[in-house]
DNA sequence: ACAAAAGTGTTTTTTATACACCCATGC
DNA sequence: GCATGGGTGTATAAAAAACACTTTTGT
């Protein structure tokens, strides 16, 4: 960034006056139901204006001494107590009149948005309600209007986490320590429809990339034969980083 | 202890005060020229503290009324001259402390970047030289340090180039509007290094995608065969959007 | 025994990669 | 003629996609 600094003060009248920010994080936070197939975002209802009562992403102003990230961390944390997740920033959305509460008529405050995208662990995932606002987990077809632009930045987050997926190991750091690979391809199946891949050629592919470990240990889970469970090996996986990977 | 005006004081001072922001812009605006095989970047001198006389991205700080990507169009028409071109959004970096003109000790404004991504027509583009700073086109192999953390962006702005060129058309927007394949092969070459593609490879991949309407022209560069001369057909690219289009 | 889930293998098609070679021009 | 860059084709290897089949469990 750069910018002029305080040079002289004529130069500094001659030129437009710099607008003022707030900073705003917005976090779309995914998890993965697993069980019931759905693929979930975890929606906050606005307890104050402008939006009252309507739905939006979770999201805070960044204070003094905070950075970006933790901001980010912050509302997560307060939202939900999570152990494992994957976070990371998005897109910034800095258009002028995007938050009501810039003033409509003059250039007032701006407030700009820094939207970031995080996956969570669904089933250790514990919603923290304070009793005065709602939270609630949305299932990605039914997010109903949400307040300022949070339609569209989840829009963002939710192509953003298909494409990640297929190239990166995502999935790893949301599904449990150990899972079967019908867990995986479920998984994968839940956020990218059912035609992504068929089955078992999802399986030969994952398993020849050769970082996931079978630990020897059967599952059975109602009727069928038994599943083994795999181990994700960040070690091994290691070299294929920045790889041109496809897990389809 | 009485008085509304001293319960609104203790809420506030419960919460954490907000952080106040400027919002700078700053581009990272490649061009590759073809003719010497470089890649190359814009750089700007500095005229001002901090890091007065030291090479930065040209960047800019956001006016009252005015969007980020209106704020990235001004600089980079304030630096150059071009028609040509593809802009989008890099990353925001927002650390507190990454500018110095923060107030080190207590928490004064912030500076905060939201750093954008550009490619330009070498061949059109012009520097605009205003006499105080200086301005150059850099190869990307020759960067000096350069001021705040634009290294860093500048790298993220690379690794982003490269990625682009794989899977998405940039290259037609900033190649002229009819070149032969020798010069689109030269591009890629240019941006992403000798070993990406065989010659041959190269050409029949991006002729089987059917968006490169040969036009029958021949054009003659000293000895060697004359090569058709090919034009980007954007409806017969469309199709194609958002595909997993590889043109490696 | 049989359905259900897990896991293996085979066949076909499509892409990637590495070359060898022909073509048209300037000198 | 021959060097130079443009353009075509082929042979091999690897990957993607489709799908048939076996194995092991619960009921």
């Amino acid at each position: 960034m750069s910018g002029r600094g305080t040079k002289k003060v004529a130069d500094t009248l001659k030129k437009q006056a710099l607008a003022d920010f707030k900073v705003g994080v917005d976090n779309v936070i995914f998890s993965v139901d697993t069980e019931q197939n759905r693929l979930l975002v975890l929606l906050v209802m606005r307890d104050d204006e402008p939006y009252l009562g309507q739905w939006c992403l979770p999201g805070t102003l960044v204070r003094k001494g905070e950075s970006l990230e933790d901001a980010a961390d912050r509302i997560l944390a307060e939202k939900i107590k999570v152990k494992n997740l994957y976070l990371e920033q998005l897109y910034t959305f800095g258009g002028p009149g995007r938050d009501p509460r810039e003033a409509p008529d003059s250039f007032g405050v701006r407030y700009l948005a820094v939207s970031y995208f995080a996956l969570v662990r669904f089933a250790e995932a514990e919603l923290i309600a304070d009793g005065v606002s709602g939270i609630a987990w949305y299932p990605i077809e039914q997010i109903p209007p949400l307040a300022f632009d949070h339609n569209q930045i989840l829009e963002y987050g939710y192509r953003r986490l298909r494409n990640k997926l297929e190239y990166s190991p995502v999935a790893f750091d949301v599904l449990p320590e150990v899972f079967t690979l019908s867990d995986l391809y479920q998984f994968y199946t839940t956020v990218l429809g059912e035609n992504f891949s068929d089955y078992s050629n999802f399986r030969a592919r994952l398993l020849k990339l050769g970082f996931l470990c079978d630990t020897g240990i059967k599952v059975s889970r109602g009727a069928g034969r038994p599943a083994s469970l795999y181990r994700f090996d960040a070690e091994a996986f290691a070299p294929l980083k920045d790889k041109p990977l496809v897990f389809i």
